[in-house]
DNA sequence: GCCGTTTTCGGCCCGACTGTTTTCAGTCG
């Protein structure tokens, strides 16, 4: 059982506890050790057996011995018979915006309504009009909901989150009584998807920017309008909020509402620790603000060095920053060159020369082509011949551009075997070799690995790209033991991509510590498709920056003449 | 259910908004 399952586990027990109406401290208590769990650098049953996991703050005796069981046998009878005790459809049900457990009990105790669907049918008879506390505005909000949640599951990938956000942060930032602005939340964060917008804003009065905010031409529905909150649903299904704070307050408030709500939790009881109180409008001690200019003032007075919003996930960062332990983020301005890039070749939509002649204007001193091996027929991958004419042509570009370096690649399948799609004599001819999983996904997990580890074993892999396959909100990972491949990594030198296409973002940055940890780098790999393709990178830079990454321990921020030197060492003698 | 340079019991982060009430519970972030 994976640690992300065992953490799925433990979070629908905490629901579910919330549904049976239990002490919430303790429905939090699972929620937190799920967290732990998932966040967890080692591995889950070997923290089991030595008794490491006893020892992770948030898990405590019961817990542990849950896990255990969960871990020893796959099972859990506590969760079972809890499972047993409420109906599935429960937990369906407290997905609808405005229903949480209490409401979502109510109606399950009281009419005995146990599916999203009746639960339509009753609001459709007015039936929910008799519960205590329940009005036809509630009843009116839960018929929206259901619509809401069936149209999308309310996630959306940062660049679409992104673009929307930057569209509303122009049209209020000229606002005449707008001081200072801010786009916070899971985006300032970079998170790889994300749930909505948070707008922060500095103002005199909060009336008229509000009025301006739920106006605006992009908003479909106002949902909440209140002092200095409003909340809007905008026409591209996104929900954006904004708040509105005084301009002494919002350092404070931009440090509360760019999150995440575990990081801010445990700075709160850093300040109670210190003697402080700390919320949205300020830091106190007693009744008394200590001011503080911006976020930088606010964790210096609570002896912290600025933790940059990409670390404020509660990973460690509090903890790195009171030590002055924090890492020198990776820059985007580090990237010195490219590597998977696609070509008419395949499946990529511009020429070999238009993609040079992109990287070269982004400044790029080198740029990796990599165009898909033969057996990826879907791709137009690449019969031998294909890849001798390739490299020709690579060759003659060479003789143009002179001011940037072209590397021979190939992005090549791993086949279900675990070989790769190209024998010795012609991966010998590339200058580096991305080796990926484009076929057969539904392995087991350990058939999964091994085909991922013998490829990994492979002496002319260089790289290997998407290590999970996920499709972000489209397509779960494929099983497969990443710690297993990153040491294995560690052991063939090969590096880690952290494909940085927005539908990918993997490997993921949760994972990111633990390629640092083994002393394995990490390309930030475009796989790009198209000349606007190659822009992709700055997403990889802001996940790469969640997962701590430094200019060190990134693969392609080394210069086009190191890159030669590291390739051609790399390089095993042709057979 | 967890946790403890104050604690092994009694706390557990904090506030805004809505919809229902007529002072507040539930939800959300």
């Amino acid at each position: 059982m994976t640690k992300q399952e065992v953490s799925d586990i433990l979070d629908e027990i905490s629901t579910l506890l919330e549904l049976k109406g239990e002490n919430p401290f303790k429905c939090r208590a699972y929620a937190n050790a799920a967290r732990a769990v998932a966040s967890l650098e080692t591995d889950l049953s070997e923290a089991v057996r030595s008794g490491a996991l006893k020892e992770v703050k948030g898990i405590g005796a019961a817990l542990f011995e849950k896990i255990t069981e969960l871990v020893a046998t796959g099972k859990l009878g506590y969760y079972e018979e809890l499972k047993a005790s409420v109906p599935p459809g429960l937990l369906d049900m407290i997905r609808i915006p405005g229903l949480g457990p209490k409401r979502a009990k109510a109606i399950f105790d009281q009419l005995g309504i146990s599916t999203v669907g009746e639960l339509e049918y009753a609001c459709n008879e007015n039936r929910l009009l008799t519960l205590e506390g329940f009005g036809p505005r509630m009843q009116e909000k839960i018929l929206q909901g259901i619509q809401y949640v069936r149209k999308q599951k309310g996630q959306f990938h940062y660049p679409v989150a992104a673009n929307e956000a930057e569209r509303l942060y122009d049209a209020l930032k000229t606002h005449k009584t707008v001081q200072r602005i801010a786009i916070a939340g899971s985006l300032r964060r970079k998170k790889e998807v994300v749930k909505d917008i948070d707008l922060l804003v500095s103002a005199e009065r909060s009336g008229p920017v509000t009025e301006a905010f739920t106006t605006l031409p992009e908003v479909e529905e106002v949902i909440a309008k209140g002092e200095t909150k409003s909340s809007v649903r905008l026409k591209s299904g996104i929900n954006a909020d904004l708040r509105v704070v005084s301009d002494a307050e919002f350092p404070y408030a931009l440090h509360h509402f760019t999150g995440s709500k575990e990081h801010n939790v445990a700075m709160r009881g850093r300040a109670l620790r210190l003697g402080f109180k700390m919320n949205e409008y300020g830091l106190f001690q007693g009744e008394k603000l200590i001011a503080c200019k911006n976020e930088e003032e606010i964790f210096a007075r609570l002896g912290l060095a600025f933790i940059p919003p990409e670390l404020r996930e509660d990973m460690g960062e509090i903890a790195a920053a009171e030590t002055k332990k924090l890492p020198k983020l990776i820059a985007a301005a580090d990237i010195k060159g490219i590597f998977h890039n696609h070509t008419v070749y395949s499946d990529g939509n511009a020429t070999l020369e238009a993609m040079v002649e992109a990287a070269r204007s982004a400044g790029y001193e080198y740029i990796g082509i990599s165009d898909h091996s033969r057996s990826a027929v879907y791709a137009n991958g690449l019969e031998i011949e294909r890849v001798r004419q390739q490299q020709k042509e690579i060759d003659e570009l060479h003789k143009k551009h002179k001011d940037i370096t072209i590397f021979k690649g190939t992005e090549c399948d791993i086949l279900p075997d675990g070989t790769l799609d190209y024998p010795d004599d012609v991966l010998a001819g590339f200058d580096f070799v991305i080796a990926s999983i484009h076929s057969k996904f539904a392995m087991t997990e350990a058939g999964m690995t091994d085909r991922i580890l013998k490829a990994i074993q492979n002496p002319y892999v260089t790289i290997l790209a998407h290590p999970t396959g996920r499709l972000l909100l489209t397509r779960e990972a494929y099983p497969v033991d990443m710690r297993k491949i990153i040491r294995a990594a560690r052991d063939h030198g090969v590096v880690m991509e952290l494909n940085a296409n927005p539908l990918r973002l993997d490997l993921d940055w949760r994972l990111c510590p633990l390629a640092v940890e083994m002393g394995v780098p990490v390309s930030i790999n475009p796989d790009a498709h198209s000349v606007e393709g190659i822009g992709d990178v700055q997403y990889g830079v802001g996940i790469a920056r969640k997962g701590w990454l430094t200019r060190e321990s990134v693969f392609n921020t080394k210069s086009a003449v190191e890159m030669k030197k590291v390739l051609a060492q790399r390089r095993p003698a042709p057979p």
